[in-house]
RNA sequence: UGGGGUGUCGUCAAGCGGUAAGACACGGGCCUUUGGAGUCCGCAUUCGGAGGUUCGAAUCCUCCCACCCCAGCCA
């Protein structure tokens, strides 16, 4: 029942205004960038739906018009790359390709026109005193003294101010609307001021420029489009946009706004983007960790993937935040059916194979991609020393650990079985490289006597590995909301100081020695990778890893060093050394920001004791839900009777996430705290009830 | 306390008065010469809350609550 029948609310008003036969039919779009910063993956949502959408109908057309009605912001540098980015997504302007600042000289028209007929005016107070004078929220504005010049003396203003007569912000043009409208943007807003600023495209033809919402409408009129879409904050903007049109008494395009893409553990905002860039934290607009479609392109992101990304996360008008898995899965899902599959050791240990012929090479076939047969097979060399991921040993291997570990057979792929014989120390009590034997019988990674291997390493010969450069790429930001952060000093120490991870001396396939920048592979294994753009050299490989591949044994591992961790203390075990990076271990409270907590004011009704659990204590609390709240603390050696507890108010973490522990779910947390020598509950005096927010 | 918006699974998101799609994430099984891929199963008795209308409400009405945006001569 489910096809792609359903489709956002954008496409169904402009399928009804095709049925009412509004706009003889056409669908016109356009996405129109202003040039002070680089598009990124929040702009991909845009272009997909401006250029789909016209796509989608015949005859539509979607145009790229570059809004350049602020020449101290903007640089052709955007300009250039922006069109690289819109053409790279796959999408064709043609010959539609505009600017604001094309039509300045009618934008002047019209408002010569709003002058005349009483619509508009020059003020002559400053930006200090018309920001004084618009009001409040909740109060009214006043009128500005000038407001009432006769249309002569207006126009004769303007006039000068355009032959630049007057210094910046000696004059404005206002529309002449409501300085009580409860709408700020309609309380006589500016549509010209002084900029005595050359502009990249005009140079010094103009020295007054429109505002946004002057020019804005005028623009999308002059085109024609039919549909102006644009991003939520601009809804408080239509009553303006639809006024000058209709003043103007010209062609009136529709309005309409969606919600913006936030992505999970990275920035969307130019400005904060620019930050980055300025400050150094990521090496320019393209470094493979921003969130830009050039960073995009350079990390091994696709077009394809980008798109369906795109696709996937809807269009609607709530507020939302996708999760950055979401995007990792598309490209997985593309790059998964077109990456060759190649093998490489990011962090090699030598393997010494004792019975296998000195000086002996032997090439072994390997399939180019198992997801693509007709890729075909190419060769790898075999030799007697090879190396394998250090993370593929362990001396003493955890529990369902596949890999290789003393005494051990594992599979190398497309190669032997082999079988850990011993291992060779450092100087530090490392493990510099270990021994091992191999089966003649298995060539190929087939046992002829149908013997099983739990697991399958890639390996790389050591006399013929070609030396490269890894990078490895995580998330930039280590929480989900960065943007959240109270102010920007502490948003820039949330930076994932592991958002980059070079490594030297990986061991690659001598196959990979051949690949052109810019071309992706899988490291079998590892994840899939990108030749770099810009620092690989002739002989020096430098690779970018896109994204990791699902990873089960990391989620096991993860999930065992948490059961350790949560063991505590008594089981005095070394928890097993993470397979990759520090992994923030934090699960014992989850909430997002911490001023959010809601704090409510409860009544303890039941209390007891916990079979099994020394420290622990069940209550039931009633935050006036209807409905008790059961909540396990850990409060017992402060509360030996906890029978006494009952009836007594505290104060509860209410908007918890309920945590399952072994003896049932806790729905929240009980204020306690360490006093001078002693535990206690937090408690109150007032006269609150029970559900009552307390913070 | 003004105006404009929005609230459906952990995250996106369908749904438009006939009894809660799908995707990601998560959990589990199968399969596997990538712990990859694939595949199968599970995952909202309930739609911000409370009332009301109706045979029937996420959808209609009323009130309430929460969150987002707006006081640039930025876009």
């Amino acid at each position: 029942m489910t096809t792609n029948d359903s489709t956002d609310f954008i496409r169904s008003i402009i399928a009804e205004d095709l049925k009412a036969n509004k706009n003889d039919g056409r669908v016109v779009t356009r996405f129109p960038p202003e040039p002070n910063g680089y598009l990124h993956i929040g702009h991909a949502k845009s272009i997909c739906l401006n250029f789909s959408i016209a796509e989608e109908h015949e005859g539509g057309i979607c145009n790229l018009r570059f809004d350049d009605t602020n020449p101290s912001k903007e640089e052709i540098e955007y300009i250039e790359s922006i069109k690289e980015d819109v053409k790279w997504l796959g999408f064709d302007w043609q010959d539609r390709l505009y600017y604001a600042s094309d039509y300045f000289e009618q934008m002047y028209e019209y408002a010569g026109q709003l002058i005349k007929a009483g619509a508009a005016y020059v003020d002559d107070q400053s930006a200090d005193q018309i920001r004084l004078t618009r009001g409040t929220l909740t109060e009214p504005g006043i009128e500005s003294p000038f407001r009432d010049r006769g249309v002569e003396e207006n126009m004769d203003l303007f006039r000068r101010m355009r032959a630049g007569e007057f210094p910046n912000g000696a004059k404005v043009l206002r529309a002449k609307i409501n300085m009580s409208h409860p709408n700020l943007n309609m309380r006589d807003p500016v549509m010209y001021r002084i900029l005595h600023t050359a502009h990249h495209r005009t140079e010094d033809k103009w020295c007054i420029y429109p505002m946004y919402d002057w020019a804005h409408g005028i623009e999308d009129s002059i085109e024609g489009i039919t549909h102006s879409i644009c991003t939520l904050e601009f809804e408080d903007h239509r009553p303006l946009y639809d006024w000058f049109l209709d003043r103007l008494g010209v062609y009136h395009p529709r309005q309409i706004e969606f919600a913006r893409l936030n992505l999970s553990y990275t920035v969307m905002s130019k400005r904060k983007l620019l930050g980055l860039v300025k400050e150094g934290n990521v090496t320019g607009w393209d470094d493979p960790r921003m969130p830009t479609i050039s960073g995009l392109r350079r990390r091994g992101f696709t077009p394809e993937a980008i798109r369906n990304f795109c696709d996937k996360i809807g269009v609607a008008k709530r507020d939302s935040m996708v999760d950055m898995a979401l995007l990792e899965h598309c490209i997985r899902e593309d790059l998964n059916k077109r990456a060759p599959r190649m093998m490489a050791v990011l962090r090699p240990l030598k393997v010494v194979i004792d019975n296998y012929p000195d000086n002996h090479v032997e090439e072994l076939d390997a399939v180019n991609n198992p997801e693509d047969l007709g890729a075909g097979v190419r060769k790898v060399p075999f030799s007697r020393v090879i190396y394998i991921e250090q993370d593929d040993f362990r001396e003493d291997p955890p529990k369902k650990y596949y890999r290789l570990a003393p005494g051990r057979e594992v599979r190398l792929r497309y190669a032997y079985f082999i079988t850990c014989t011993g291992v060779v120390k450092g100087e530090k009590g490392d493990v510099a490289e270990i021994h091992c034997t191999y089966d003649p019988a298995t060539r190929g990674g087939d046992a002829p006597d149908g013997r099983k291997v739990q697991g399958t390493l890639h390996w790389v010969s050591a006399g013929h590995a070609i030396n490269a450069e890894v990078r490895l790429y995580d998330r930039l930001f280590t929480v989900e909301n960065p943007a959240a952060a109270k102010d920007e000093a502490d948003y820039r120490s949330l930076i994932n100081p592991d958002a980059l991870q070079v490594l030297r001396g990986c061991m690659l396939e001598p196959g990979l020695g051949a690949v052109k920048p810019g071309a992706i592979v899988q490291f079998e294994r590892m994840g899939y990778f990108v030749s770099d753009t810009v620092d690989t050299r002739p002989g020096s490989p430098v690779f970018n890893r896109t994204v990791t591949l699902k990873d089960t044994w990391a989620k096991i591992e993860k999930a065992q060093v948490r059961q350790q961790d949560s063991r505590g203390a008594k089981g005095k075990e070394k928890p097993v050394k993470p397979g990759s990076g520090p992994e923030p271990v934090v699960e014992e409270v989850t909430i997002d920001d911490f001023s959010k907590i809601d704090l409510r004011a409860g009544v303890i009704r039941e209390a007891g004791l916990v079979e099994g659990a020394n420290k622990l204590i069940r209550v039931m609390v009633d935050l006036g839900e209807g409905r008790l709240r059961q909540i396990f603390a850990g409060i017992r050696q402060a509360y030996p009777e906890p029978e006494k507890l009952v009836g007594k108010q505290v104060m509860v973490v209410a908007n918890l996430k309920p945590r399952q522990m072994k003896f049932g779910l806790s729905e929240g947390m009980i204020l306690a705290g360490a006093g001078k020598d002693k535990l206690g509950v937090a408690t109150f005096d007032g006269q609150l009830s029970p559900g009552d927010k307390v913070s």
